[in-house]
DNA sequence: TATTGTGTTATTTTT
DNA sequence: TAACACAATA
């Protein structure tokens, strides 16, 4: 090989061997921090590099946009790669249906929106309304799981045979989900399932476009192959089929979405799937210590259901693990924080390699609290997504509206914002006639403005309102697309209103309806925008401080991530292993249980954590309960057990836990007695920055702060005096 | 029509 | 605790 191959230097022999074998199916068993996107990237600069396809023909498939763009990056850092089709199932199932949507043939067209998840579950309930369903017995949520589930395996309603319909509740979710894809393609919209069903339909339906997909896609590349579902596999397969030459990535043992669809069966059946597949190991860690691989790998070996793969890393002995006893939540989550305080303070480490992954959202919460009157900064991911924000939806919704004037989901939404005086009543009339008359819901308020059948004081409201939707509708033809929307949030009085709201909140709002507008200027094209809004969901990450700060996130978010110091709180037995997955999942929920818990402990690079409280306030009952059975599954040779209380006999005499009383220090021992400040003092704060002492109550100060912080109580052991 | 009060019920999440 | 649905009321 010349000099030009040089990035394949730094592989070893086995991530070698999985970039070099590009004929053929390929299944690449990828243990965590084994280097599996450096293979993927590798593999397809190679591909291209030695002229086996050109990057048009190569298409890479990748679950999140974030591991999509990290990809892309790669790649274009070792080779000219452009052209090469690479995203997200969705997006590229939909660029596919957008560009075929005539061969399709049900009645969507090319300007079909893509509708969220806070928007399925509205039409569910709507539909539920209508169809008079009961909610209490059915709610909707129940209903939006067994419909995607049968989405996720590519049934349409006409589909679901009666051996499908176990429950009662499946016989009502039939005749709902009928009604949901009727009233879905009546507002020319599509769900996230829809777009893959849709994709394999177009495709099993015409040979010849079948036929261009598959020669153009000469090399096909699956990330994250364990998440997999049925349609996605399908889809996959299809494409493949003429070149053969697929080549997926995962690790079975890092399966955690089951119940979104991902089977785990995908991943263990490729050979029985793809002939003449070849299934190459990436077992050498490249991330953790030697104790945390030893630690993760026994708990795995737990599982009966895997391939089964052997980690090894030539590391050197480093940290052993810990595993804390603590007395309740608040203690675990004193100790947690006063021991990442420790830890950054001497130095070991910055709060940005710092991350403390829970089971479920909820367990943030107590964190935050003590986060807060310490002075550490953090962050707390996975909350919130831009595009999930109520202005941001809502101005989203205005601007589909205007370019689908069949939407009556957006319009429905945006109808009565800001208020116009359309009540419930008034809603219901227009639907009904809607119905009726079977129109879309705009074109039944034209009709109902024409004929004059309404109250005057709604008659004018509406066609104030319709003549604003004319006039954007026109104005994304011509103009530019961030003046139309300007003048739609403008006119509409939108932005009146949160301007007189006045508050902390409202302006935030503004703030971030701007931070739209922008993104709308760079995009230029309004329907690539709203294109990239519904299928870009991605966290915001602001880096502000210098050592960052640390990140607290569910496990599942934590999937794909590092971190030197790793914090796992929260093992007890209900908690984690989750009871409702114990119950309603039995041995198999258990083993998912058991993956999460090895993507958490596979996460630390040098040290980890591992507490757990013996008692938990949960709602407005406390909650007792025992370790965790994975504690069990820790060999005693890579850990040590701290316990602050007597109670030792939880795991059986088997694992020693050495006592020591009060493992956070105590309260009087961590405070500085900070006597100087007082009522009306000013002082500042590390992360809050200056503020004036408004109360004193013994050790706590309630301070208003200059920033945007607002009013906050704090420890005076955190505040200076100024 | 819009607001206020009461009762119910709590995984994991990307697209 | 907090978010939500729904009923009662202004």
């Amino acid at each position: 090989m010349g000099h030009s191959e040089k990035y394949l230097e730094s592989l070893n022999e086995v991530q070698l061997e999985a970039v070099l074998h590009t004929e053929g199916p390929l299944l690449v068993l990828a243990g965590a921090g084994t280097g599996k996107t450096k293979v993927l990237t590798t593999r397809i600069a190679n591909i291209i590099q030695q002229g086996l396809a050109e990057p048009q023909n190569i298409l890479a498939v990748t679950f999140t946009n974030k591991a999509a763009k990290e990809m892309s990056e790669r790649i274009s850092g070792m080779i000219n790669s452009f052209g090469l089709n690479i995203g997200t199932f969705h997006s590229i199932a939909a660029k596919i249906l957008r560009s075929n949507i005539a061969s399709l043939g049900m009645g969507l067209g090319t300007n079909f929106t893509i509708i969220d998840h806070g928007e399925q579950i509205k039409l569910i309930k709507d539909i539920c309304k209508q169809l008079e369903i009961d909610i209490k017995t059915y709610t909707p949520k129940i209903l939006h799981i067994i419909i995607s589930r049968w989405k996720d395996l590519g049934l349409l309603p006409s589909k679901i045979s009666e051996s499908d319909m176990k429950a009662p509740s499946h016989k009502i979710a039939r005749s709902l989900y009928k009604e949901y894809q009727k009233q879905l393609i009546a507002s020319n919209a599509v769900d996230f399932g829809d777009l893959l069903i849709y994709n394999n339909e177009l495709l099993i339906n015409n040979s010849e476009l079948l036929n261009y997909y598959q020669n153009k896609y000469k090399y096909i590349l699956i990330d994250e192959y364990q998440d997999t579902n049925a349609v996605q596999y399908v889809w996959a397969r299809m494409l493949a089929s003429k070149w053969k030459n697929i080549c997926c990535v995962g690790d079975d043992d890092q399966s955690i979405y089951s119940w979104r669809g991902a089977e785990v069966g995908n991943i263990l059946r490729f050979e029985k799937d793809f002939p003449n597949s070849k299934i190459i190991k990436l077992e050498q860690n490249y991330r953790s210590s030697s104790e945390i691989l030893t630690a993760a790998s026994n708990l795995i070996g737990n599982n009966k259901n895997r391939h089964g793969k052997t980690l090894w890393t030539d590391k050197n002995i480093g940290e052993k693990i810990k595993v804390i006893s603590c007395w309740n939540d608040k203690e675990e989550a004193r100790f947690v924080v006063s021991e990442i305080d420790r830890l950054v303070n001497v130095g070991k480490y910055k709060p940005n390699d710092v991350a403390i992954l829970v089971r479920a959202g909820f367990q943030t919460r107590s964190f935050e609290e003590v986060f807060i009157s310490n002075a550490v900064p953090y962050r707390i991911i996975g909350g919130l997504r831009f595009y999930e924000r109520m202005e941001i939806r809502d101005l989203l919704a205005y601007i589909r509206i205007s370019l689908n004037n069949n939407d009556n989901i957006a319009l429905e939404r945006i109808i009565n914002v800001p208020k116009r005086a359309i009540g419930n009543t008034t809603m219901k009339q227009i639907k009904d006639y809607s119905i009726e008359n079977n129109l879309s819901v705009l074109a039944a308020i034209r009709k109902m403005l024409e004929l004059g059948i309404l109250k005057s004081k709604v008659h004018e409201s509406l066609s104030k309102f319709v003549n604003l939707i004319d006039k954007s509708h026109l104005g994304y033809q011509s103009d530019p697309a961030f003046n139309v929307t300007k003048a739609i949030l403008e006119e509409s009085g939108y932005l009146e209103v949160l301007k007189e709201e006045k508050t902390d909140e409202s302006r935030s709002r503004i703030e971030n309806l701007n931070e739209m507008l922008r993104a709308i200027d760079e995009f230029g094209n309004i329907q690539e925008f709203i294109e990239h809004s519904s299928l870009v969901m991605e966290h915001e990450m602001l880096e502000s401080n210098f050592g960052g700060s640390v990140s607290i996130m569910t496990l599942h978010g934590a999937k794909g991530l590092e971190f030197d110091l790793v914090f796992l709180p929260g093992w007890e037995e209900g908690i984690f292993p989750h009871q409702k997955a114990l119950s309603e999942e039995g041995a198999k929920g258990l083993e998912e249980e058991r993956r999460i818990a090895y993507v958490g402990i596979t996460r630390a690079k040098k040290d980890l954590y591992i507490t757990f409280a013996e008692s938990r306030k949960m709602f407005h009952e406390i909650l007792h309960s025992m370790p965790s059975r994975f504690l069990a599954e820790i060999p005693d040779a890579v850990c040590t057990r701290i316990s602050s209380t007597k109670n030792l006999n939880y795991l059986g005499s088997k694992h020693k836990f050495f006592i020591q009383n009060n493992v956070s220090k105590p309260e009087t021992e961590n405070r500085k007695i900070n006597n100087q400040i007082n009522h009306k003092s000013k002082v500042k704060h590390s992360s809050f920055g200056i503020g004036l002492v408004i109360r004193e109550d013994g050790d706590n100060l309630e301070i208003i702060f200059e920033g945007i912080a607002g009013i906050k109580t704090i420890k005076r052991s955190h505040i200076t005096n100024l």
